[in-house]
DNA sequence: GTGAAAGCGCTAACAC
DNA sequence: GTGTTAGCGCTTTCAC
């Protein structure tokens, strides 16, 4: 299977392979000059007889461009990591660029094998990785999601969740004295991650005290998710509302009721985090805070920097609202609480 | 951020090119002789000290291997795409390659500007694919996932559902006499695809009418099928079963039914396609039927032909059980209706 | 044990 | 209008 060579194309069409090179990327050659129709014709002709595909590692190597654009999405089944290829997705088709998944793979290992003209990070919080992003930024164009990182070589982009979740809690506390959590084992770490700080501080704006027993964590997917939910709403005393870290936790946590044959939102109130769309269409339909405009605002601005890599590195942040839907409330109401204006 | 190059460690390190590239490949150069220590340790040393990674696509150009895997997942939300990825996940692990997923894509389109080691392709069936997977075999290792093609250049994963979906519909046929059937829009077409094929050849086989207006189609992903769900057990006369033709679309239709207030199996009985990890979790768990041992095997293939890509293309076959599960039967059975051992 | 050098396929000055 | 040519960063043969 002796792939053609722009040589081969040349050859063919009796060109050299500069003309095949210029032909090929459409382009009229120098200002003023161009190539002949007779040629154009001739090289396009032999480059589809041979069935010629450029290579692109020989262009990259020559142009510093890959026209790739690597996403990172640590867990792929998260309807987040499902929502970010979508938006990226639609936003790509007419930049040329190919969006590529790297899924379910820690990138401070897989990153220094591949490389993109522009890399998108969805976790990076862990202790040494704020060094290990400027290291890498040195030798590619990053775009890290993260609440706490600051930009050091590398775009970061931010979801200011934090007045919302606290709306959320104090949705939940105002009616429920019994509020459970249920997040990933990872967050009881200190300091605590902001989402389940919030679950933390909630209680204590509502005067309601701390019950471990109430705190249900899990690793990995959703499955994990669903049977820690199930264990919750199985003991003795279950709680009469989920404070759920992330959209697919607190869907995870409805099948789990509907599952245990509790109604929701009467037997128990559920909120997410993260507004997902799978989140807005479930039936009933998840209260959830989360950003506005995010996705589409991420795949816009990750196109923008693939194809602009070196402006200075710059930090985006999108506002938060807590969105009331089906369940938590019976009266679905279009209320938002809006927070205040941060989008820069 | 100019990123330094073999030229710039060996510089550093007082050594050749030749040198360095030996010493990070971790190769002892030649027959018998070997690379000394120390020069190893200052390769090293300045490796690290100048933060230096291989470009890979000049590696690429000069070896011709890009230890790539490329996935082209068509519905990526589908949980068997989800599983695809975790499976090769696993399996790549200790081969050095990375899966890279090329996602809602056209394939069509989007190859011929990518390269990888091996292709993986998961939906070939419109008219032109054929020739098109041949001709696109003579530059790129593919596995195809078909249950029509030929092999051709490429290699073909196939799961042999044939007498699984018929042993499907029988089993609803047998309790039911309204049986409805949700699948993509474009099964409609003629031939039908083997999955709605079976639909309508096990209604004959029951001695039951088609009726047109328990056919509920929708286009692309899971909320689209869930909107068709609803639609279909919202009307004056729903059915009482339903076959779906993939899982994700079955799990679709579980939560339109929980949604509507009907018991699964009680008021509707619900069917899938493919036996997804995630119907199998869910609750009630979902019948369903599909190849055993499939996404390992797919998984184990790919990375053996990513490492030897020029032995002849082979066909790939998986066979298929119906699994009887609690959104058809009350009382979950082992059985298995095993399908005629096929496996080559 | 190590270095020199050729060349993978491609692009972009520059020459004519 | 088109051809020549110098590399991009890397691997690998061959010479020392």
């Amino acid at each position: 299977m002796n792939r053609p060579t722009i040589k081969t194309v040349a050859a063919e069409a009796g060109v050299s392979t500069a003309t095949v090179s210029y032909v090929l990327a459409g382009r009229t050659r120098g200002q003023g000059s161009g190539i002949s129709n007779e040629t154009s014709r001739r090289v396009h002709e032999a480059a589809v007889r041979l069935g010629y595909r450029a290579n692109q590692a020989a262009r990259a190597i020559r142009t510093g461009r890959s026209n790739l654009m690597m996403l990172s999405l640590t867990m792929l089944s998260d309807p987040w990591s499902l929502s970010v290829s979508r938006a990226v997705g639609g936003a790509v088709a007419s930049a040329g660029i190919t969006p590529m998944i790297l899924a379910d793979t820690d990138w401070r290992l897989a990153i220094p094998r591949q490389s993109a003209d522009v890399i998108f990070i969805d976790d990076a919080g862990r202790p040494g990785d704020a060094e290990l992003l400027a290291e890498l930024s040195r030798t590619n164009t990053l775009v890290v999601f993260s609440e706490t990182l600051e930009p050091d070589g590398y775009d970061v982009i931010r979801s200011l969740s934090g007045s919302s979740l606290d709306a959320a809690m104090d949705h939940l506390t105002a009616e429920h004295t019994r509020v459970a959590c249920l997040t990933p084992a990872g967050s009881l770490r200190t300091p605590a991650p902001i989402r389940y700080q919030a679950y933390l501080d909630g209680l204590e704006r509502a005067g309601q005290p701390f019950r471990p027993e109430l705190v249900a964590t899990f690793d990995g997917d959703e499955l994990n998710a669903y049977q820690a939910a199930v264990e919750l709403l199985s003991s003795p005393e279950p709680p009469t509302a989920i404070y759920a870290t992330s959209d697919f936790a607190a869907i995870a946590a409805i099948h789990a009721a509907q599952r245990l044959r509790l109604a929701v939102p009467d037997d128990v109130a559920v909120v997410g985090v993260g507004n997902t769309i799978q989140g807005e269409a479930m039936a009933p339909s998840l209260t959830s805070t989360g950003p506005v405009g995010f996705f589409s605002g991420l795949a816009d601005f990750l196109v923008e920097r693939a194809q602009d890599p070196d402006s200075p590195p710059r930090i985006l942040e999108f506002p938060w609202q807590l969105l009331l839907r089906d369940s938590t409330t019976h009266h679905p109401q279009d209320l938002l609480y809006p927070e205040r204006e941060v989008m820069k």
